[in-house]
DNA sequence: TTAAATATTTTGACTAATCAAAGTTATAGT
DNA sequence: ACTATAACTTTGATTAGTCAAAATATTTAA
């Protein structure tokens, strides 16, 4: 049986592998997603492909097994279905769940997560949007589609950038125009050929539709 | 902050000190109910003295300190809102509740337990009849007895079934043996060592006497 | 009261998970 | 291509919690 510290580690690196659409992820990221040292992360990579649920290639990074990857996909379906149920049935605060759950997730037995599954009618989104693995570990994917097939005002979640162009992958990353980012398209201008959207934060950015075409987006439901 | 063998520890010395009225737990009982070895008792009775929960007697016995109590006292709190809302809310049955909380009530946190106390409509007993300690740690018992102490003829309610045993609560559930539901004694026979109870539907159950003591119940005037 | 049985404590060892700090390798920028 | 920096690994130590088995103390019964 896993300890919470391996459900934890296993499913971070689901998490970045879906959200980064990447196989290996690196040690430095495993480490700073868990917030322990490097090291930590290092001996935790050895022990965790002693038992089967990684595969470790060193000063690479990690990748799931099949086995592990299993296992994280249901520790990913507690996660949001947990959150579902903190936020529709008790009414909690979306800034508070994620920590809630991420504490009950490895605590509720496969058994009473049925029956919630059922008192909540089987939802297959949680509060933020995401998609709710099912029981057998699928996770549907609501497709994708170019930024530059949204409409004004339409909140989105950069889902992956088809273009390897390095500069434009660069000007990405600087921008936060990466995998899992949320957006608000404040700007369309078909007739001068550009997007503005804007994080959070409050932060715009601005694409010609050449480039918003190399931006595969989701509609995000908040 | 507390480990959840912290909890443990402190959970099931305060549920021997409260059905014993015992104010020192002897180390060999606490190994026993928490199943470790006696070795591992003994030394973590040290720890949890060194944190100031207990005071250890050796050779005699651990009695909870004021911070100590209050923390087990939350546990059980915890664990009894728990078991209601996996009965109430989720519909489990009543004879897996125990072990489903005992996971639980070390994840849930105070804000998710006091928005579970107010969705559950701030229960004051839980599905076994026993009492839901307060926030403040404040539990008010019932003058409940053993149903082998009451008389031929006696009306009564079932208040709680003390037993934890998987096989006992199943029998309990079937017969309808649970709490609130009334009964009268219709036959007691000392020297068969039997208990004979009849519902207000007629349907008679049986019962031996070391059963019957674990069966609380009030006088019930009709 | 003394030996046997029972209860408790001590000792030494182990695993999981972590950190700090030193050592190693890869990457990037002139 | 070479060095400075960043990323990663190793090493040695720590804490919580546990067990097995030996040592000690207490209780019980003859």
């Amino acid at each position: 049986m896993a300890t919470s510290t391996v459900e934890n580690y296993l499913k971070e690196i689901l998490v970045i592998t879906l959200e980064e659409s990447v196989s290996k992820v690196p040690m430095g990221q495993v480490a700073r997603v868990l917030g322990v040292t490097p090291g930590t992360a290092t001996s935790m990579a050895k022990s965790l492909e002693r038992d089967g649920w990684i595969k470790y290639f060193p000063r690479v990074g990690v990748s799931l097994t099949r086995k592990g990857r299993k296992l994280a996909m249901n520790m990913l379906r507690r996660h949001r279905l947990l959150e579902t149920f903190l936020v529709e049935t008790l009414g909690l605060d979306w800034s508070e769940i994620h920590a809630e759950a991420e504490e009950l997730e490895h605590a509720i037995s496969e058994k009473v997560l049925e029956k919630l599954d059922e008192f909540l009618g089987r939802p297959r989104f949680d509060p933020h949007g995401d998609p709710i693995p099912s029981k057998g570990g699928v996770i549907q994917q609501p497709s994708s589609k170019p930024l530059s097939e949204f409409e004004k005002d339409a909140e989105i979640r950069i889902e992956s950038i088809i273009d390897q162009d390095k500069e434009f992958l660069k000007f990405a990353r600087k921008t936060k125009l990466v995998p899992g980012q949320r957006f608000k398209i404040i700007g369309k201008e078909d007739c001068a050929d550009s997007i503005t959207l804007k994080n959070s934060k409050g932060k715009e950015v601005n694409l010609g539709f050449r480039s918003a075409e190399k931006v595969l987006a989701l509609p995000f439901e908040s």
